[in-house]
DNA sequence: CTACATGCAAATGCTTTGCAACCTA
DNA sequence: TAGGTTGCAAAGCATTTGCATGTAG
C-alpha cells in the first residue's frame, strides 16, 4: 500500500482483478495468466506479473510468500493462515483464528521490531490422501 | 531421512557439514559455498547444493523454506521457529516454544492429513532498526 | 499530450542437471 | 572396480526488466 502514482484503469488490470476475485484458490502468476488469456489472448506474462505487483502494493490483493517455489495471490487481504498440500500444491485457508499475541511475545523476548508473522501448515489434501491410500 | 543409498564420505561433504555445525546463522547455499571455498578452493557450487540436499535427506541438517528467494540451511534439526529481518535478511531462531497443538486443531477442523507447520516472523533486527532510526 | 502501461524478448537469480573424469569403499 | 561424487557448464524456472509502441486521462 505504497506510493500510489497515477494509476490507470486498463483492460488488463481490470480483468486480472475481476478474475482473482472470483477465486479462492490462491493462484500463481502463471495460473492467473492462463485464466486471463481467455479474455485477453494477447496479454503477456510480464503484464500479469506487473499488475499483480501493483494490485498488491495498492492493497487490492495479497501476495502470499509460502514455501515452495511459486508466489501465490489471494483476493482476501485479511491476514490469515494457509494449508498447502505437498502433493498437488493446492492451498486453502486454515480454519484457525489469527494469533496476534505471538508478535507481542516475540517483541518482548527479542530486540527485533516485529512487523508480521506467517503460519503455514503442510499436509495432504483430501483428494491426495485418498489417492495415496488407494495407491 | 530417505533411502540411504551407499553414501560416501568425501572431503567436500565433510567440510560442508563441519562448517555448518559452527554456525547458527542459517546460511544460504551461496554463503556455504563462500565459506567452504576457504578450505576447498576448487569446490563447485553444484557440489554444495548436492551435498546440502543429501545432508538434509539424511537428517544431518535442516533445510528452511522461509519466505524470500533463498533457501537456508540449519545445523539444528529440531523443529523451531524463525525471525527474518526484512532489511538485511538475517535469520535468527524465535524464542518461543513449539505449538504442537496447532496441528491437532487443523486436523480436527479440516480433511487434510497434516504433516507439519511453519511459523516465521518478519521484522527489523536490532542493527537494522538502529540504522533506520538514525537515517 | 504525457505519463503510465503493454507486449515482447532478453536478462536475472537461484537451483538443478548432464556428462566425463575421479575417487571411495 | 563399481558406483557414488566431483567440477564444469548448460539448462530450468520463476520472476524482473529494457525498450519501443500504445493508450488512458
Amino acid at each position: 500500500m505504497e506510493k500510489e502514482k497515477n494509476l490507470r484503469s486498463t483492460p488488463q488490470r481490470k480483468v486480472i482483478l475481476e478474475e482473482l476475485r472470483k477465486l479462492d484458490t490462491h493462484p500463481s502468476a502463471d495460473e492467473v495468466y492462463g485464466i486471463v488469456r481467455n479474455y485477453l489472448p494477447r496479454i503477456s506474462l510480464g503484464t500479469v506479473y506487473r499488475n499483480l505487483e501493483i494490485l498488491t502494493d495498492t492493497g487490492k490483493i495479497q501476495k502470499l510468500e509460502l514455501s515452495g517455489a511459486l508466489k501465490r495471490y489471494d483476493r482476501n487481504t485479511d491476514k490469515h493462515y494457509h494449508i498447502r498440500c505437498i502433493r498437488c500444491n493446492r492451498v486453502v485457508d486454515a480454519p484457525i483464528p489469527l494469533m496476534h499475541q505471538l508478535e507481542n511475545d516475540i517483541s518482548a523476548a527479542t530486540d527485533f521490531i516485529i512487523i508480521g508473522h506467517n503460519l503455514e501448515f503442510t499436509g495432504l489434501c483430501p483428494a491426495c490422501s485418498r489417492e495415496k491410500r488407494d495407491a
